[in-house]
RNA sequence: GGGCGAGUGGCGGAAUUGGCAGACGCGCAGGAUUUAGGAUCCUGUCCUUUGCGGGGUGUGGGUUCAAGUCCCACCUCGCCCA
């Protein structure tokens, strides 16, 4: 190690001067363009590993060479400090959830520090200070005042392990996103936000964000989940209720044979009142409930209903249709109640069959006749109408129209939108959130906060217990008084999601520190929408959604200009390292704790059992042991060769592979580079543009490969393309090495020029990947201060431009031969050249030649017969 | 089942607009230097062939003078939605 540079020397020195001469606060020079870069800012959690900080350093490059391109950047960080797990912790630990996020806050403070991530500090928010999340609700009132926060009783996502509801977006595949649980149903008083009056304004507007990626543009799309139908009412027989239903097939509505409900519709349990099987019916619903969404979401699910011995009239034949309550309908979706057409629906089909349901198709592809009785599977393609009055024969898509339009005409129906997207329940049943500002009076009912009375501050004297709400054991938070009427009145002890939190917090970072309101206007008008936004795909439907919400009303409200906060978004792929997970003992082996060597295929034994491994890449984690920590990197290699890594080990939108030899290539890069430079330090002249302006190029090759590194690193920035950008600097250490050690600068002095000019490209050039290397060499190379203080290099497009171009000469698409030309020549030339050549007149002897294709500066495929 | 994305040496990956496939790095092999090497430097490294040459980007077709790149079908993996 004795050769290898002292990184720990250079890192700790340069963070120590940086942090000192406050060269990250955001600048705000006049007349300089603005570059708002935000990184989704991470959950406090304590240890940072490679993972993480691959993303945090494609956004610290991207400032930094915006920074140098002389623009006034914006790169500040956050904590979205609310949440479970610091609750979670309290619980186990008994501290309050309070010291356990400041110490992880620290702790990841000093992670960023040792990176050299160029954060501007002076702008850090944390959500779980009352400076921030007083703004949650001031703004949660003024949507309240607005009638787009209302508190609804309905069915929720209910985790019985985090003891808290969940967002629908919160449930996948019916567990809890979080701690994997199963997800049950239970009925309770929750804060909505209305985003549903905004749902086709998100999804037209998805149409502005170009620089989004398709991908998720796409993810929201489904997810806003805009379909046309019909809606329309049925009738219940002897009672006065009629049952809503939204259909996208209104032309199957002759084949309706039932009605199903959704166990939690709140018909379901109502007109079954009085009825002979309203204590079995009550026992089915209550045991739909209990089940999960993993069994109630499932296609394959076994569907199971009961009849209500009830029925509604179907409008347009007046059929009176049997009304079941079914498990495969889903509260919400649509009404929560379905027209079940089974002829031409497989669920409903499957279902019908089950029962002894008739089944009657309405629609039949020509010159093929549907048996409901015998048919096996559902027909959902088009067809003509049967069975269908006097929409018979017409084909089916017609007949769509036609009937909505019939039903519009005699006031039974209308056409309708519907949206997958519901409103979203902002209420969690726990402490370490924001508490929502509302009091519930039994003579006034749920009253607004004062806004003057705002902050409601979190409470201290609580009790951490599981499976209990923290906020209910504090009686000096919970009592209070109205303050409509002044009479005694209970706080509301639901507190907010925290994805409230993170909905604007990109405002927020414009004036961290303003306390007349949740952001400073002008401020903001300043900096947003933000340039440059970048975190993990896993939020493209959540997160992403309800930030563009909340600018849409935001907006309505007339606080800020825009309508869509993020201008461009990048979405980086997770770094995975491998594993190696064995069948027999159960478990996963990690080299190098359980194996001498990592196994380099995939068809390693395990050294227990013997039995063959599986290879698995996998996203980092303490549990499976592949976790790569900021810390032991910056240890061991340091953080610029951590920095350099992660971005070359592959395409940032993509999914790596940590490997451990590849980090050490990067530091033996490193390594080179320090090497070029310390011990060619005397031939380093600051003053080389004066002596190469006369134009006099010696060394010509090498100023080319200087500009076209130029050329190529730069674009390469702009295109998110790091691994290629490392890769050209290494190419061009790998051209400098050789020049550096091969000339004399005594016998050359213009080979100080050269030279000088490389590698104050070089160290530019290096500095947004490698900034503490960049500034040691910087210094050392007699300039005052920092590289960030200084201009990005520009490239010289005429020294670039190669003298001599390889084209290729191809018989038949063959190659056969090369030619060497100079750059933009013309296609006759190129082609007398090509044919002129000794090794292509030898092969086109006695040969007819058909065509001859030149493709200027690349090649000439000549074709003979 | 539907939608989107991916599949290139022993490995990670490059090829930006249809134009020399395999940049750069790892690993491996040989050499130099060294008391030593898990340091550093040099050379080689897609397969096949003594050579000339031939073959080659998941599979099979197609378009084109020319296909990793475009089109069709299929296989495998990943994500999203059912």
């Amino acid at each position: 190690m004795a050769d290898n540079y002292n990184f720990r020397g250079i890192e700790t020195k340069w963070q120590a001067r940086w942090a000192n001469d406050g060269l990250f606060q955001t600048r705000q020079h006049p007349g300089k363009p603005t570059f708002y870069y935000l990184d989704m800012f991470p959950y406090p959690s304590g240890k940072l590993h490679m993972g993480h900080m691959r993303n945090y350093t494609i956004g610290d490059v991207i400032a930094r060479y915006h920074a140098m391109r002389g623009e006034n950047v914006l790169h500040p960080m956050g904590w979205d400090a609310f949440g479970l797990p610091a609750e979670n912790a309290a619980i186990r630990n008994q501290t309050h959830p309070r010291d356990w996020t400041h110490r992880c806050i620290a702790e990841m403070h000093q992670q960023f520090g040792q990176m050299g991530i160029s954060y501007d500090w002076q702008r850090e928010i944390s959500t779980c200070e009352p400076e921030y999340y007083r703004w949650n609700q001031w703004l949660f009132l003024q949507f309240h005042q607005r009638g787009l926060a209302y508190r609804s009783g309905s069915y929720v996502n209910w985790c019985p392990s985090c003891s808290t509801v969940l967002a629908n977006e919160q449930v996948k595949q019916g567990q809890c996103e979080r701690c994997d649980s199963a997800v049950g149903k239970r009925r309770l008083n929750q804060w909505f936000l209305k985003t549903t009056d905004y749902a086709q304004q998100l999804l037209d507007d998805l149409q502005l964000l170009e620089d989004w990626p398709e991908r998720v543009k796409a993810m929201q799309r489904k997810w806003i989940g805009r379909s046309e139908g019909v809606e329309f009412s049925l009738p219940v027989l002897n009672s006065d209720v009629s049952l809503e239903v939204f259909t996208t097939r209104i032309d199957t509505v002759f084949g309706v044979t039932f009605m199903a409900l959704a166990p939690e519709h709140p018909f379901a349990q109502e007109i079954v009142r009085g009825q002979d099987n309203e204590a079995a019916i009550t026992q089915f619903v209550n045991r739909c409930l209990a089940q999960t969404e993993i069994e109630r979401g499932a296609a394959d699910i076994e569907k199971e209903g009961i009849f209500t011995g009830r029925y509604a009239t179907n409008p347009m034949n007046g059929e009176a249709v049997p009304i079941w309550v079914a498990n495969y309908v889903l509260m919400e979706y649509g009404t929560g109640a379905i027209m079940a057409v089974p002829a031409h629906d497989q669920r409903d089909l499957e279902f019908a069959r089950k029962y002894n349901i008739p089944v009657r198709p309405v629609i039949q592809p020509e010159g093929v006749a549907l048996d409901g009785d015998t048919m096996a599977e559902a027909y959902i393609d088009d067809g003509l109408q049967i069975n269908s009055g006097q929409f018979n024969g017409l084909a089916n898509r017609q007949a769509q129209t036609a009937i909505a339009e019939y039903m519009e005409r005699n006031g039974i129906g209308r056409r309708a939108v519907n949206f997958r997207l519901r409103d979203w329940c902002i209420s969690r049943q726990r402490y370490w959130g924001t508490p929502i500002p509302m009091v519930h009076c039994d003579t006034c009912g749920s009253v607004p906060v004062a806004e003057g009375d705002l902050p409601v501050l979190l409470p201290t004297d609580v009790v951490f217990r599981v499976g209990e709400n923290p906020l209910t054991t504090s009686p000096s938070f919970v009592n209070t008084t109205c303050p409509q009427c002044g009479g005694l009145a209970r706080r509301e002890t639901d507190t907010m999601d925290t994805f409230f939190d993170s909905s604007w917090y990109m405002l927020r970072f414009a004036s961290p520190h303003f306390s007349e309101g949740p952001f400073h206007a002008s401020d903001v008008e300043r900096w947003l929408p933000v340039d440059q936004y970048v975190g993990g795909v896993e939020h493209a439907t959540m997160h992403l959604i309800y930030a563009r919400f909340f600018t849409k009303v935001l907006n309505d409200l007339g606080l800020i200009s825009f309508r869509e906060p993020f201008r461009r978004l990048f979405t980086q792929g997770m770094i995975g390292k491998p594993t190696y997970w064995c069948s027999e003992c159960h478990g996963y082996l990690n080299p190098p704790a359980d194996m001498e060597e990592p196994p380099p295929e995939t068809d390693a034994n395990c050294p227990r059992c013997g039995h063959s491994l599986e290879r698995r890449v996998e996203k980092m984690s303490k549990s499976i042991g592949n976790l790569v920590t900021a810390d032991e990197m910056c240890q061991t290699y340091g953080a610029d060769t951590a920095r350099a890594y992660v971005l070359f080990v592959g395409p940032p939108n993509h999914d790596g592979e940590w490997n451990d030899d590849g980090v050490s290539g990067v530091y033996r890069f490193l390594n080179r580079v320090w090497r070029l430079v310390s011990l060619h330090i005397d031939w380093y002249d600051r003053n080389w543009e004066d002596l190469l302006s006369e134009n006099n190029t010696p060394f010509r090759d090498v100023r080319r490969k200087t500009h076209q590194t130029i050329e190529k690193v730069t674009s390469d920035i702009e295109r998110f393309s790091f691994n290629t950008a490392i890769s050209a600097l290494m190419e061009f250490v790998n051209v400098l090495t050789p020049f550096a050690d091969s000339v004399s600068p005594a016998a050359d002095g213009m080979a100080k020029a050269v030279f000088s000019e490389a590698v104050n490209a070089l160290v530019t050039m290096l500095s947004p990947f490698c900034p503490h290397l960049a500034d040691e060499l910087w210094e050392m190379m007699g300039n005052e201060g920092s590289v960030f203080d200084a201009e990005w290099v520009t490239a010289d497009g005429e020294l670039a431009q190669e003298e001599e171009i390889t084209i290729v000469v191809q018989i038949n698409g063959k190659v056969r031969g090369r030619i060497q030309v100079a750059p933009g020549l013309d296609n006759d030339c190129i082609e007398e050249c090509a044919v002129a050549s000794s090794a292509i007149q030898s092969l086109l002897d006695g040969r007819a030649v058909h065509k001859v294709i030149v493709v200027p500066d690349k090649l000439v495929n000549i074709v003979v017969g």
